[in-house]
DNA sequence: GCAAAAGTGTTCCAGATACACCCATGT
DNA sequence: ACATGGGTGTATCTGGAACACTTTTGC
C-alpha cells in the first residue's frame, strides 16, 4: 500500500450536530456561512482537519469554539463521502454529535453572536451541503440510544426534578410518557439519586431534586 | 471554510472486516502485507481512497477484489483516526464490515491464494496497525445487530435448514440457544419461508429447507 | 377552597424462558 | 433395533403498559 502523492488526496473535514434542550424543544446549533458555496446559508459547525490533527480532537475543538464550553459529550456519528457533496471538489466529512446540558448554555447564549443560532428541529432552515442528512441521522441515533444507554442524562444539569427528566425523554422521543411508569423505570435504572433538596416553583407542591450518579459516563444498559 | 492546500491533507483509506461462517466458526478475511510497515504481518483488506472516489465505492471495490464476489452486504463501521495509527504519516481509515454467505465463498476459496486467508476470530494472528481494534468493534456491532435487525440472514445461502440458521446465531453470539424457542422466534419474525424441499444428510430424519424472504434487505426489527 | 404540579401501586398482557418426548432416516 | 439429528407445545416468569387518586403548596 504505497501512500499517494499529496495531489491525490481528498479534503477531510468534521461536522458536529450539537443538541441541547431549550424552551421545551430539542434544538441544535447552526452557523451562517460567510463564504461560497452556500454563502449566507445555515450549516453545522465544523472545519477542515489538518494533516497532523486527530479527527475527534478537531471536532472537540470546533465544538468548544462554538459553545464556549468544555467536557461535552461527543460521539462519532457517520462519515459522509458522497462524491458531489461539496460542489468545489472532493470533501469527506466525519460527522459527530454532541449533547449539552441546557443550563450550562444559558450562561452563554444571551451573547449569541450574529451568524450563530439555536434552531428547533421542527423549524430548521435550509441547510448547506448534506447537513440535513447529518441532522437526521443524528436525531435517529439519539432517539435509539435513549432506549439502550444512559445518554439522556447528558442533557441534565447538576440538579433536576423527575418532571424535568421526563420532559427530556418526551421531547426527544416526541411522545408523551406515563408518569408512574417513567418513574418506576428511572428508579430501576439506578442512574440517579435523590437529594435532600426540593425546588419550589409556582403555586403547587415542591418537587424533589435529583442528581446523576456518574454525570460523565454513558453506559449501555440492558 | 477555505479548502487547504493539497500539502495539508491527510491520507484517507478504507479497511473492511469481511465475516463469513465456515467450519462452524466465525471467520474473517486477512491479507498478508508485502511492504513496510508491518511487512509480512496480517492485515484487513482495504486501500487508499482516490480524490474522486466515493469512500463506500472504494470499500466495495476492495471487497469484490478480495472475495471475487459482488452484491455483498457492506456497512460503515467507524472512522479510525488516532494520530499514530500509521507510523509513516497521518492516515485516516474509514472501516466497513461485510457479511458473506458461506456457500458463496466455498466456490472460490479452494483457490485461496498465497497471502490471503480466512482466520477464526478466536485464533487471530497479530494484526497490523489498529486492525485488531477494528475487528473488535465489528464483532460487537455484529452481535448487537443480531438482536434488533435481520442481519443474520446475510450469512445464509439460498436454501438452509433451521438447524443451520440456529448454528449461525449460536456461533456469533457464542452461546447455545434453545431449539424450540429459537424456532418460535424465527416463525414470529416472518423473514423466512418453508420450501417443499428437504435435505437428506446422514442417517436421520431429513431436514426441511427454508429460504430468506428478502435476501438483500436488512431491516431493523422490534 | 381552588388551581396546579408532585407523588404513589396494582392489574394486565405479551414476549421470553425453561423444559422432554416422538419422528424419520441410514446402517 | 439403535443411533442421529429433526421436529413439536405448555407452563411459568418478567418487564412494559394502562390506569386514578392523594399531597403540598401559592394565591
Amino acid at each position: 500500500m504505497p501512500l499517494p502523492t499529496e495531489s491525490g488526496r481528498p479534503v477531510l473535514t468534521t461536522n458536529i450536530v450539537v443538541f441541547t434542550l431549550r424552551d421545551e424543544q430539542l434544538k441544535l446549533l447552526l452557523i451562517r456561512r460567510r463564504n461560497a458555496p452556500f454563502e449566507g446559508c445555515w450549516s453545522l459547525p465544523g472545519g477542515v482537519v489538518g494533516t497532523d490533527e486527530d479527527v475527534e480532537a478537531n471536532a472537540m475543538r470546533k465544538l468548544e469554539d462554538s459553545t464556549g464550553l468544555s467536557g461535552i459529550y461527543l460521539e462519532q456519528l457517520y462519515t459522509f463521502s458522497a462524491p458531489e457533496r461539496d460542489p468545489r471538489e472532493r470533501v469527506i466529512s466525519v460527522a459527530y454529535y454532541a449533547l449539552v446540558a441546557s443550563k450550562r448554555l444559558q450562561l452563554r447564549t444571551d451573547a449569541d453572536s450574529e451568524g450563530v443560532g439555536w434552531f428547533s428541529l421542527n423549524e430548521l432552515p435550509e441547510l448547506a451541503f448534506d447537513h440535513a442528512q447529518m441532522v437526521d441521522t443524528a436525531h435517529q441515533r439519539l432517539a435509539a440510544k435513549l432506549d439502550y444507554s444512559t445518554i439522556a442524562f447528558q442533557f441534565m444539569p447538576e440538579l433536576f426534578t423527575l418532571s424535568d427528566l421526563q420532559n427530556v425523554f418526551q421531547i426527544i422521543l416526541n411522545r408523551d410518557l406515563d408518569k408512574r411508569n417513567f418513574r418506576k423505570r428511572m428508579r430501576a435504572m439506578e442512574q440517579i439519586r435523590q437529594t435532600s433538596q426540593v425546588q419550589k416553583t409556582g403555586s403547587h407542591r415542591p418537587a424533589r431534586l435529583y442528581r446523576v450518579n456518574n454525570p460523565h459516563e454513558v453506559r449501555i444498559i440492558k
